[in-house]
DNA sequence: TAATTTTACGCAATCGATACCGATAGTAAT
DNA sequence: ATTACTATCGGTATCGATTGCGTAAAATTA
């Protein structure tokens, strides 16, 4: 089965005219009699031409598109940034592709590696919780594919980044427990070597410690596959309460990872109403679960839009930028029935 | 800011060869010398040469990537299917290209002619709550773009089709509520014009008739735009309870107006416990609501399985296919505490 | 009327990779 | 020595659209 599509030969055969008076008339070209012009746009019409995309990135070497990576698409998070993305970008004129690496390294190399040989303008990327090598983005950050970072950034490469305030949403939901009463917090987090991860962990810590309250190492748990493996969570879930002072709350970072603890918890019946717990989410549902969500809700839709904005900015510049910023944006802590 | 790839010319002129040679070369053709081959080979390997595949694209006609339109990614039945799409495609040598229509009709037709003028080899396609005008499908299908439905399918394209038995799914659901003492039962669906809502309809009517309980118009209530607007959903529901005898259970069709639907009736602080209620969902986070949601759950990800495969096999048939089937999968009805 | 300008269009190169058709050595067979 | 054959490589058209350059014919000016 063949697709056959009408191209400008088609056309200049048929008006007896040479492709190069077709693509004149067709872009309506000063050159071109308007007699001529009105039997070509009618034409192409009547045929519904389209011009060839393709041909089209072939020759100007662009492709008007960009590709999007994120970890998982199944994630209220990502999913609201990436129609924060794309309300800007049909805007602009821009498509977008999206792929998702699963948290995975190789897929998310395999799917970069697509996007970048020539088939998008720009990647807008949020690493996986896997990848700890950045020096296949590194390389192609050099040769020149304008890239911006959002959420998951990469700390080594310098372009635009988009992320929020991790350290203060961490911050302030660790203080946020303790003004609760709560003494013995844990925090379930994602792999170590993100960035994102780095920062809440620090916000965590800086809470402990402006409150006289000891930080334990082993209070501390990674989720290296950030939670796409609901045994990951449970084992790290497992491991803290094997501690002599049993966590009475916890801290949890990302979408995923807060929604698959709170069903290890649901699992392990160990909710009496003792453990507490916030996460961050940006679940809509939030308020439906049972005790309802209190939650760390990150800009997720604002990230996006502030992401493709500085994409388009790199695409479009005439001139190689050189000073790149960060962009912070602030996190709302959202309180309710799991961490009274 | 420029982005400069390699190209096979590149290692041309470098290693004094002829772009023929340099292109044998490098997919291993009998005609060059082991010498020269592993010249090539490991100077494109240094210098990390990839195939432009838009070239590639333009030579061969074909993308090696398909293209697939859903309503929104943010909604589990669809991500789950995606998933079950990719797992599939990545291993065919397909690279999947996502976009959402968010239930709009114009959204739809862009991304589909984008991708159709040329970008991808075949289409997947879920079509729009407002989508009532198939003929843009229509002209694309029948100038030979391979194209399967799945899910919100399109009766009067003949394709093959993916779909649950969304006619059993609501007869099970309408049945177990009947069964447990409900007598007045209305049904939130999607839009009239799509096939899936037509089915569910007649499922629902017909679990009725089968318990001689009385149809009324007024118990079904259509949300146009699939849910996507808090407010449909919401004077849906008001207007059921308007009614004269109000219902005391309610059938929801599709992810997104199941949970819509449980917001507002959290807004509504309707529910002292007397509202029933079951929802087509493919949630993960049923068991986590207050009341734990009753679902009609489908096969997403094998029905993305499915679908991908049979548009393959539609791509790569070498004789136009005639014969089309329609995969009708099993739904799961799974209930928990809304329906008691 | 001759010279010059404008109008309206065609030719061919280009983008990157492939593949059909040759072409040139070198070797083997007659 | 002539022919036949093979191994190895190059030239060039092609995919679809754009564009710089060239040019015939018509229109204008001198």
């Amino acid at each position: 089965m063949k697709f056959e599509p009408v191209t400008i030969k088609d056309i200049a055969i048929k008006l007896n005219l040479s492709t190069s008076t077709v693509s004149r008339a067709l872009r309506g070209s000063y050159e071109i009699s308007e007699e001529t012009k009105k039997l070509v746009l009618e034409y192409a019409e009547k045929i519904n031409y389209r011009p060839n995309p393709i041909a089209l990135s072939l020759k100007e070497r662009r492709t008007h598109s960009i590709g999007i990576v994120v970890p998982e698409i199944a994630n209220n998070f990502f999913s609201q940034a990436i129609n924060g993305i794309e309300s800007i970008a049909y805007n602009s004129g821009y498509y977008v592709s999206i792929s998702q690496s699963h948290e995975s390294y190789d897929r998310e190399v395999i799917n970069v590696q697509h996007l970048a040989s020539r088939s998008i303008d720009g990647l807008l990327i949020s690493v996986s919780a896997e990848t700890s090598d950045f020096s296949y983005l590194k390389k192609l950050h050099e040769r020149g594919l304008p890239i911006v970072f959002f959420d998951r950034i990469v700390d080594e490469i310098d372009t635009y980044k988009v992320v929020c305030d991790n350290f203060k949403g961490a911050y302030d939901a660790t203080t946020h427990l303790i003004k609760k009463g709560y003494k013995n917090i844990a925090h379930i987090t994602s792999s170590s070597h993100l960035f994102i991860t780095r920062k809440r962990l620090e916000g965590y810590k800086k809470a402990l410690e402006d409150n006289n309250i000891e930080f334990k190492e082993s209070y501390v748990k990674y989720c290296n596959h950030g939670g796409m493996m609901f045994e990951e969570v449970e084992v790290a879930f497992k491991q803290l309460f094997k501690d002599k002072i049993k966590p009475d709350a916890i801290l949890s970072a990302g979408d995923r990872i807060t929604t698959v603890m709170i069903e290890v918890i649901k699992k392990q019946k160990k909710n009496n109403n003792k453990l507490a717990y916030i996460g961050f989410s940006n679940s809509d549902l939030a308020d439906m679960f049972s005790p309802s969500l209190s939650v760390v809700r990150q800009p997720a839709f604002d990230m996006g839009k502030t992401a493709i904005e500085l994409l388009i900015k790199l695409i479009e510049s005439k001139r190689p930028i050189t000073e790149f910023e960060t962009k912070v944006m602030d996190s709302t802590i959202i309180i309710k029935e799991s961490s009274q």
